[in-house]
DNA sequence: TTGCGTGCAAAGCCTTTGCAACGGT
DNA sequence: ACCGTTGCAAAGGCTTTGCACGCAA
């Protein structure tokens, strides 16, 4: 996202485009995937010396409300965060190596429709983390298929 | 889960079956659907008196690495907990009024074929949480249907 | 006796909050 | 002048760790 358009999306929304946030906003744009709070934080800093940890979790907050980032919890008690614009996604986490890839969200359909039709539930799924065995690891530890 | 099969289970593995185990288990089996830490340790608190909260999350450690009990993270920070032996569910929980239900694990199956036929990944995909809008708060609030 | 399991207290980590100051609009 | 934003520092919530004791095998 360029600064033009997230200044824009910030006024529109009656919020300022103060440097801290067009920084936090870029830093995450720039980062390819997640990133959590502390290391916008780190990176943020590297440029802007002044700038606040709480800052950064108040603007994360506020993006998150403007719908201009998601928030992923990968399990292990940090929040991630990441740009919607990059579309729907998900990410598939290798237990084993530790691995990251992403996975269309059209894989999620087949959920929202079931959760739907049962439930009358109308299911977000915004951003997950799967956990399991990537195909490399799979193959290395003689994983047995099962499919449910 | 009763006493015998616990201790059993415990045994199984090489360890032992303390009496503040086996209540740690009691918590979790009575408790139907999940529950934190902080409650598993305050009712055992009820009866047992002097056990620590230290024990409680030690214990729970050692249950998840038996695949006795699974963990989910339901987004508020706290890890909530819950025998495997209920068999594979899922949680729909209601952004709006915060209603948690079940669903069933078979909802995931189309995403476990997904992943595995586009990226050979095996997703386990265990114990998640759902969040969206329950039918009555979709109702309520006249949110559009769309299912993508 | 060996070592697992425990209680206790303290620290750790990530995140949030109160408050006064600052700066666009 | 107003009010949204910020930095700072301190608190908060949940979880983990170090250490010595106790108890079962």
């Amino acid at each position: 996202m360029d600064t033009k358009r997230a200044s824009a999306a910030l006024r529109a929304a009656g919020q300022r485009p103060t440097p801290q946030r067009l920084l936090i906003l870029e830093v995450i744009g720039d980062a390819d995937g997640h990133v959590t709070a502390d290391e916008i934080y780190q990176r943020v800093l590297e440029v802007y010396p002044c700038i606040n940890v709480s800052t950064v979790y108040r603007t994360l907050e506020a993006l998150k409300d403007l719908g201009i980032v998601t928030e992923t919890n990968m399990g292990d008690g940090r929040r991630q965060f990441e740009l919607r614009e990059r579309g729907q996604h998900h990410h598939l986490v290798c237990k084993s190596c530790g691995a990251v890839e992403e996975i269309d969200d059209a894989a999620f359909a087949p959920v929202r429709a079931y959760a739907l039709e049962r439930h009358g539930f109308r299911a977000e799924m915004e951003h997950y983390a799967i956990f399991g065995l990537c195909s490399g690891c799979a193959a290395r530890l003689a994983v047995p298929l099962v499919v449910g």
